[in-house]
This record gives C-alpha cells, structure tokens and sequence, in this order.
DNA sequence: CCCGTCGTTATTTTT
DNA sequence: TAACGACGGG
C-alpha cells in the first residue's frame, strides 16, 4: 500500500456555492441573485421553445425549480397550469419541493414523473383509453406471466424474450399492427404475442409501465375534445433528464403542447403553451431500455425556433476531474457539444491502481477506505462504483471481513420481495376483481389445496358468458363454482372468499356487492374529469378541489395500514412467511410491518388503495427496511444507479476492457458506454480513483483483462499512477493516438489477422512475459482460437489472442 | 409439498 | 464461480 495518499478532504476549505445558497434568506436576497448568468437566461426566456443543455453538476435542478417560481411570482402564471415531469419519484419529490421552498404556490403545480402524469391522465380518461378507471399497474413480472397464460406454449425464454421486446415496442408506440414493429423483430410470432398479450391486458382492465404513456399519447391523438381541454389545462410543460426520454414519451410530450397543431409557443406564437426541456446528451445511458438520445440531438428540429442554453459552469468537482471527464467524452461523435468549467478550483490529482485481481483490487479500495477513515473520513464519503451487479460480490465479503460498513444500491427491491408482492397481490384484486395476475400469486398461497388444475377451472368459469367488464369477476367465479369443486378445494377457495368478504368489509365497500359495479361508476367521468382538467385559470382554492388532491392528514379516518395488517394476519400469508424459515421469516414479517407502516397515510377505502397502489407501483425506491439505520456507510452501486447523485470520493472499479466497456459494443454502444464512463467521474466531488486488475476470474474462468479503453483517452499526465502499469497502458503513454495505434481492439480488424498470425511455432513477445514462443494452438469449447506459448523466463501460459491483441505481438524474423 | 441435485447461464434497469 | 431454475424422489 502506498503511502504517500492524502485522504484529507479539500472541501473543508471550500464551501459549495450551494451551501452559500442555502444559507441565502430569501427576503434579503432575491432567489434570481444567486443564478450565474447562463442560468438566470435560462430562467427568465420565454416566448420560443427552450432546450437547456445543462452539465453534470451545473445546477440544473435549481433553475428548474427557480423557473417555476419565477413563472408564478413574476410571470403570473397559474401553478395549477405548470406540468413538469422528471423520470424518477425521487427526482420528482426533491424538484416538487424545492419549488415549494422557493414559492408555496408551486404545491399546486403539477410535478411528477412520466409515469405517475400517465397514471394520473388515464384515470381521468379511461373510458377514452379503453381501460378501467381502477386499472393497476403491472410490473414486468407480471406481463411474462401473462404472455405465459395468453400462450402456454412459449417456453420460459421466449416469453421473457417477447416481454422486453413489446415493452420495447411500447416504447415507440408501436401498436401490435403497426408495420415498424419489424424494426423490433420481424418474426410473425412475436406480432401474434404481442397482440394476445394487449387482449389479455385489457380483459384485465389494467396497464403495464409502457401503457401508461403510450395509452395517453393515443388517447390525445385521436381524441380531440380530450386534446383541447388539455390545451387549456398546461400552459407550461417542462421535462427534466429529457436525454433519458424515449419515443413515447418525446410523442405524449408533442401533444401535450400542441405542437402540432400550432399550439405551442414560438417566435410566431409567444403566448402559446410554453415547452422547456432540461438534459444533458452526455449523460444518455439508457438506450438498452428504450431511451433516445435522438430526442435531445434533434429537439431544435423537432420544436421550430428553439432557444438552447448551455449550463457549463460546474459546482461539483474539482478541475482535474473534470478535465479528464471531458478526455473521455470528447471523443464521441455524436454529442452536441459543450466544455465545463471548474468553478471549485484544482483540487486532487486523481489516482489511478493497477492491480493484479479483483481481490487485490477490494482490498486496495478497503485499505483506501481505512486509511482515510482513520484520518477522520466518514465511510459515507466514499463510493465504489462498478458496471456490473456480480461485481459488488468481491467487496461485499472483503468489506465484511474487514469490517468496513457498507450498503449495497439497488439489487434487490424491497417491492420485488416475495412476501411484499403477496400482499400487494391481496390488494390488487381487491381493488380489481378481474386482476388474474393477482389471483394466481394468491389463490393458493398459502396453500389451500386449489392448485393447479381448480385454479384453471376458476378462470375459465370467470371468463365465460362476459359481457361488461363488471361480468368478469374471479371472486364472483370462486363463489359460484365453489359447489362443483372437490371437498378440499371447495373448502379453501371457501376460506379465500371469505377472507376477502372480511377485507371487503374493513375496506368499507361491502362484502355483498362487487367491487366491479362500484369500479364501473366512475367510468362516467369522461365528462366529470373533463371538467376537472378544463379548470383553467381558478384560484389554488378551486384547485384544491382537483381530483389529483393530495389527502390532508387528519382527515383519515381509518388508516389503510390496518387493512394491510388484517390482510397479513387472515390470509395467512404472515404465518406462512413465520414458519417458512425463523431466519429469513423474522425479517420477511419485519418487512410486512413496514409495508403497512407505508400505508398509515393512506384512507382505508377503494380510493385509498387506488392511490396507495399507485404510488407504490410507480415507486419502487422504498428503502429497504432491514439494514439498521446507521449512515455511515459505504456506498456499494453501478454506474448506472450513480446518475443524480455525487460522492466526495468515488472509485471507478473494473476499467478493464471486456467489463467497462464490454467487448461487443462498438460504434452508438461504445458511446454510450463512454458517457456512462463520463458520468461515473464527474459523480466525484474531491477525489477520485480507478482501478484496473490484470487478471479477472469471470464465468469460472481466470481471463488476462486488456486496459479500458476509456483510460487510453486521458491524457495520463492528468492521472497519477500506482502499481504495475501494463505495456498496453504504458505505450499509450507517449503514442496517442487512435485505437490502431495503440493496438486496440477494432472489431472490423482484429480477429481475422490474429487467427491467421499465431500458429506453432511463431516467435511472440508479451509486454508483461517477456519472449516466449507458441508451442500449441487449439479452438477451445467457445470455439475461442487459444495458444500456449512458453516463455524464456515466465513458464507456459495460455491465452486467447483475441483479448491479448495489445500486450501479445508477433516477432518477426 | 418440500428438498436436493443437476444444468444453465451469466450487462446496465428511472417506471 | 455462483446463483438460480427445473425436475424428480421422498
């Protein structure tokens, strides 16, 4: 371990320009003193669509929030007329609130994510959509056990497979009879599975995450009584991360401010609805779930007479980090351009390790983490960040066993939990008596001796002889069919209707009546819910009244959270979790509890649980409950699950090629890997480390691992190396250049040669064995062209040439 | 219905 | 390597 590291913070001397704002009193300073000018351009344009191009760490969640209060103080606009959306809750509570802070009449405003704004539209407008009105949304579990049941046939794979390609295809609303839905897969079945899925979907009344913009986006296309009340419903729609949005959403947005039909506002409409999208192209990462960095490319095309302004000036990290982010993401082609600026002076050079393997690697990042630790650095400061989840595993027992406190990011979902899901299960078709997905999970869970075969049979009678969705009713089906089941089924689905007629009743919608025939009521609202979204330009008092209302606290009468407790107690599924395993059962009953605990602030009545179910479907970032709370932690997290956030002292792991980035990517992928790159280091406040080991066991395997190639882009005066740098990076060191010559891989130039160049017999040199020769050359299992060679100095060591391209060269004669 | 064993398969995942 | 799913015996 090298000694000469300094782990003292130089943030202790530099105040952030955002703790100096935050001490700012807003009736001494106005909130516009603390803008730079870019920013307050920003803030105060109008009269022309607006694209700001904002930097990582430039601010842009401020000027955001500044411009809608701007908007209401000084531009007398009506908050209620303020639509602004963002892609994650989190992101959308933090804008929601700071707004507030800047000026209270932006609670009125309408700020959420895409997702919660469709939720919140189709239930205004389900009958236009085709749904209905109390749909609940699936996950992506639960459409691949629907494509499953709409057709049985398909084996596992191909039902996951077809899932992501029709979430894809909602993605650019594609419709199963649209003809682009080549573009996605040409094969015939995948139309005919999409299209059994949409029908099985519907049947059920519900939606899934893709639904849930597309459905909107259709509805406002075709319907235009929809679309003009609409018109005068938003008058200014901002989109924040729009890098990250994708063609659905780039199409709900162009009707959602008429431009279309003229009624956005431009240089030749000033007043019309007012469209401002926040992103920067060089933080896109999400292409492999649809997002299109096309979106914020052609904006100004899309959108005539856009205003861009540029945020460039950065308040987050040090110069030398981003000089070395701006070497990496320089080198993509397609980005439309921009040069940050330092605003926080030079700060550490960042460090770069060469290890020999990811053991070594865990324990260089521990022996970091200590050393600073006992120099007064909190375990918070610190972020390990890495591309792929299985690469947390290595830090995860290091740090146990060193006993570093750590949190791992993101793996699993406190929503995704078994015992979690169950419950939820309880309520969604409680709330949805034709919910099937719901039904199944529960139906014999615990077991009441209804399997398989009973559960068929319990459907199919559901499904006979509907015509109104209020027809389609599985508790209804179970309690006619009960008669002509077996004695032991007959007595559990008995027992399962019962115990719904008791959740019916604490729910206060009555055991006797369906739930369907309430659900149906609402359905009128077309026109109800037109009225409400017409509300123009009333006073906050009238808006209150809108039916999106946030429920006041105190006027809850009986709290949603003893419905979850009863449900968890008479279904059983508690004491099933209880016996399942003492170890794991004490925290799944744990995790029950908190669920009911996030429902204390929900009603206990169908509209409670509508919106309880909503807000959880649509927010799956609930913490989980089990680690205690101490913060002093670690963070363990990809780099994907890093965007947003900051670390003082971050460590980029794994910049090796093949892990970061993977092998395959080339050309748009390879981009995008850059910019995720790119945001991994400007995520690093003070300091900054990467590492790279030599060797990585990977699939069983023990593989020599190349340099990422995103370490050859910076300029390596900016980064001080430690440990044994490998030749590749070494001769990069004073070549330059592009990939060739550095001897990189070029996936159109380096198989082919190497086959043909490495055969028995061929003199080599590698940069980290010296001379050797190839004393046997074989395809392996992959059919990976392998050799053998034997080194004056080093023994035989195997390789597969292909990933050795730039440490193993041929000797010539 | 539960548990063991064998075989398969390995990105990233806002909602 | 390891983790997870499928399948078969008790």
């Amino acid at each position: 371990m090298p000694e000469n590291f300094t782990t003292d913070s130089i943030t202790t001397n530099e105040p952030d320009i955002f703790d100096i704002m935050a001490g700012a009193s807003p009736q001494t300073q106005s909130y516009l003193d603390v803008l730079n000018e870019e920013q307050l351009e920003a803030v105060t344009h109008s009269g022309s669509p607006l694209l700001i191009l904002a930097g990582a760490g430039s601010g842009k969640t401020r000027v955001i929030t500044t411009k809608i209060a701007y908007l209401i103080a000084e531009k007398n606009i009506d908050p209620y007329q303020i639509l602004a959306v963002t892609f994650t809750k989190k992101a959308a509570n933090e804008m929601h609130e700071r707004a507030i802070a800047l000026d209270a009449r932006a609670q009125y405003s309408q700020i959420r994510t895409f997702h919660s704004f469709g939720a919140w539209f189709l239930r205004l407008n389900a009958q236009a959509a085709g749904i209905d009105p109390n749909f609940t949304v699936y996950d992506d579990d639960d459409c691949v056990t629907l494509i499953q049941k709409a057709m049985p046939k398909l084996t596992k794979q191909q039902v996951s497979h077809f899932a992501h390609e029709i979430s894809l295809a909602k993605d650019y609303c594609y419709l199963p009879d649209s003809p682009k839905l080549d573009e996605i897969d040409s094969d015939p079945e995948f139309r005919e599975v999409y299209e059994a899925y949409t029908k099985r979907l519907r049947e059920t009344g519900n939606v899934d995450f893709g639904d849930l913009i597309m459905l909107p986006y259709l509805v406002l296309h075709n319907d235009e009584y929809v679309r003009m009340r609409l018109f005068n419903r938003f008058r200014v729609i901002m989109v924040d991360e729009y890098q990250d949005s994708n063609v659905a959403q780039f199409l709900l947005l162009q009707e959602l401010c008429g431009a279309k039909y003229g009624m956005a506002a431009s240089p030749e409409n000033p007043d019309g609805i007012y469209v401002c999208v926040v992103g920067d192209d060089d933080e896109s990462i999400y292409k492999f779930r649809g997002a299109e960095i096309q979106n914020i490319l052609t904006f100004k095309d899309k959108f005539p007479g856009t205003k861009i302004i540029r945020l460039e000036k950065n308040y987050r990290s040090t110069e030398q980090i981003l000089s070395i982010a701006d070497d990496v993401v320089r080198n993509n082609e397609g980005r439309l351009g921009k040069t940050l600026s330092a605003e926080r002076g030079q700060g550490k050079q960042p460090v770069l390790a060469f290890l020999p393997n990811q053991d070594e690697e865990a324990n260089f990042c521990a022996d970091l983490i200590k050393l600073a630790h006992e120099h007064g650095c909190p375990y918070s400061d610190w972020a390990i960040l890495y591309r792929t989840n299985a690469q947390s595993l290595t830090f995860e027992s290091t740090f146990l066993h060193r006993k570093i406190p750590y949190q791992v990011v993101g793996s699993l979902k406190f929503y995704e939990r078994e015992e979690i899901k169950d419950i939820l299960a309880y309520l969604s078709l409680l709330a949805n008596p034709r919910d099937e997905i719901a039904f199944r999970r529960i139906v014999n869970k615990p077991t009441r001796g209804i399997g398989a075969t009973t559960q068929e049979k319990l459907i199919a009678a559901a499904r006979e002889n509907i015509v109104t969705a209020a027809d389609y009713n599985l508790l209804e089906a179970c309690k006619k069919s009960a008669a002509s089941l077996s004695k032991k089924a007959k007595e559990g689905i008995e027992k399962f209707t019962e115990a719904f007629d008791e959740f019916k009743d604490k729910l206060g919608i009555g055991a006797a009546r369906s739930v369907a025939e309430e659900v149906v009521e609402p359905v009128e609202t077309s026109a109800a819910a037109m009225k409400a979204i017409a509300g123009t330009a009333e006073s906050p008092t009238a808006t209150a009244v809108a039916p999106e209302k946030e429920k006041l606290p105190g006027e809850i009468s009986v709290k949603l959270s003893e419905l979850i407790e009863l449900i968890s107690e008479k279904s059983g599924i508690k004491n099933y979790h209880e016996t399942q395993d003492e170890v794991s059962g004490t925290q799944r009953v744990a995790n029950l509890q908190e669920l009911a605990n996030s429902a204390v602030l929900y009603e206990c009545s169908r509209e409670g649980l509508l919106e309880f179910l909503d807000h959880i479907e649509l927010d799956r970032t609930l913490e989980n409950p089990d680690e205690e709370t101490d913060d002093n932690r670690v963070t363990l997290i990809t780099l994907h699950n890093t965007k947003g956030l900051e670390f003082n002292r971050v460590i980029m792991t794994g910049m090796e090629l093949g892990i970061f980035p993977r092998q395959d990517k080339t050309g748009s992928d390879l981009e995008e890997e850059r910019r995720l790159c790119y945001v991994g280091i400007t995520r690093a406040k003070n300091e900054l480390y990467m590492t790279n080991c030599s060797v990585r066991r990977m699939y069983g395997r023990t593989e020599f691992m190349a340099v990422s190639p995103f370490l050859l882009e910076i300029d390596s005066e900016k980064l001080k190396t430690i440990g044994h740098a490998p030749a590749s990076f070494r001769r990069s060191s004073f070549r330059g250049g592009d990939y060739g010559e550095r001897g990189l891989s070029h996936p159109d130039t380096e198989s082919d040669p190497i086959k043909k160049k490495y055969s028995k017999g061929t003199k080599v040199f590698h940069d980290d064995y010296g001379y050797g020769i190839i004393s046997f050359s074989e395809e392996n299992e992959e059919g990976e062209y392998c050799i053998t060679v034997s080194f004056e100095n080093s023994g035989k060591k195997k390789f597969i040439p292909k990933y050795q391209s730039h440490s193993l060269m041929v000797i010539k004669d």
